[in-house]
DNA sequence: ATATATATATCTATCTATAGATAGGTAAAA
DNA sequence: TTTTACCTATCTATAGATAGATATATATAT
C-alpha cells in the first residue's frame, strides 16, 4: 500500500475514534512510521487531508453498498422491503463490530460547527448520497408492487424520504450510544426497531 | 448570575457547536469577560469543567422532562402512549430550534473515545438517565391498559428499552444531520417517523 | 553509455500560535 | 485577617505549517 494510503488510514480510524481536533499530523506520521513534515508533503494541510479521508470514506460506503438497482437475493430476486432494510442496517453493524469504531461522518457531523468548511460540506455529501441511496434502494421494492402505486403515487418519495433520513439518523445514533456505553447491544436493540 | 455559571453557560455553547477538543480555557475566558487563570480559579482544570457542564445539563434536561409518574396533559389526564413519544421529541426539538446547536452529549458521545474517562462516563450517565426515563414514561401508559399486560407482561420492560434507545438515538442522529446540512427539516423527519 | 536534469519521497530544523496549567500578586469583602 | 475573586506573568507541551537539505530513482540529451 502506498504511503499515501496508509496516512489515509491512519487519520481515518484516529478521527473515527477521537474526532477531528483530537488527531495531529504528528501523531499519524509517528504511526505511520514517517515525519509530520512528510505528512505535509502529501497533503499540504490538515482540511486537504481530511477531506480527502471523507471524499475515500464515502466512495467506500457506497460501493459497499452496491447499486440499487442491482441488489438481488440468493434466490436471485430482487430485494424486498425488508432486504433493503437488512442490508443496509448490516452495512453500518459491520463497521462498528468489524473497527469497533462509529461511523466517520457521524463524529465530523457532531463536530461540524467547528469544521473547516470543506469538510464539513464533504461530510454532508456522505449523508445526502445515503439518502439518495436509501430512497432509490426503497423505491424500487415498490416498482412490481400496482396496489399501493395509486394511492401513494403523488407523496412516495417523500415517505421514502422520510424513511430514509429516519433509517440513517437512528444508526448514527445508535453507534455513539453504543461507542459512549461501550455496550454493542445498544447498536442492535435500535436495529431490531428499524427491523421491525 | 454568577460568574461560575456563565462560565458553565458559555462552555456548553462552545461545545455544543464546535466538540470537546475545540474549545479553550481562554476562549471560555474571553466570552465571560475574565482572564483564562480565573477559569482554573473555578474549575482546576479541563475534566472537571467539563464534568460539571455535563452533570448539569443532565440535571436540566431531566428536570426539564418532568417526573415520568406526573405528566398529565390539558384535561388532567395521564398521558397516552402518544403523548409520552411527543413530550419526549419536543424537549430536543426545543434545545436544536432555540438553541441552535445540538445535544450537548450527542457531540462529546460522538468525540467519547478520545475524552477523559471522567466526561465519557458523565456523558453515558446523560443517556441511561434518558433511556430509564423514557421506559418509565413509556411503562406508565401501559398500567391502566389490562389487555396487554397478559402477553407482554414478561418481555414487557425489554420491548420499552428497546423503543427508549431507538427514540434517543433517532433523535441524537438526526440533531447531526439536521446541524450537518443545515437544515432544520431533517429533524422534523425523523421525529415524524417516531410520532407515526 | 554517460552526463545531466527532474521528480519523488523523505529528512532536520525551525517558526508562530495556542493549549493547559501554575505561581504568586492584589484588592475588596466578610 | 482570612477568603473570595480576580489579575499578570510565565512554563512546558503541542499544534499546524514551512524552508531547505538530501538521497534515490527516472527520464532525457549528448
Amino acid at each position: 500500500m502506498s504511503k499515501r494510503d496508509e496516512i489515509l488510514d491512519v487519520t481515518e480510524a484516529m478521527i473515527r475514534q477521537k474526532g477531528y481536533n483530537a488527531v495531529s499530523a504528528r501523531e499519524v506520521a509517528t504511526a505511520t512510521g514517517i515525519k509530520s513534515s512528510s505528512v505535509h508533503y502529501y497533503f499540504p494541510n490538515k482540511t486537504d487531508m481530511v477531506s480527502a479521508v471523507v471524499q475515500r470514506y464515502t466512495k467506500n460506503f457506497l460501493s459497499q453498498l452496491g447499486e440499487p438497482s442491482e441488489l438481488v437475493n440468493s434466490q436471485g430476486d430482487k430485494y424486498s422491503l425488508a432486504e433493503v432494510k437488512s442490508h443496509y442496517v448490516t452495512a453500518f453493524r459491520n463497521a462498528l463490530n468489524k473497527d469497533k469504531k462509529l461511523c466517520l461522518c457521524a463524529v465530523l457531523g457532531a463536530e461540524s460547527g467547528g469544521l473547516p468548511d470543506e469538510v464539513s460540506a464533504h461530510t454532508n455529501v456522505f449523508f445526502q448520497s445515503n439518502i439518495k441511496w436509501l430512497v432509490a434502494a426503497l423505491e424500487s421494492t415498490y416498482d412490481q408492487d400496482e396496489s399501493c402505486s395509486q394511492t401513494l403515487e403523488s407523496n412516495l418519495k417523500e415517505t421514502l424520504t422520510n424513511t430514509a433520513v429516519h433509517m440513517l439518523a437512528a444508526l448514527q445514533g445508535a453507534m455513539i450510544l453504543s461507542q459512549t456505553g461501550g455496550d454493542l447491544t445498544m447498536f442492535d436493540r435500535v436495529a431490531n426497531e428499524l427491523l421491525k
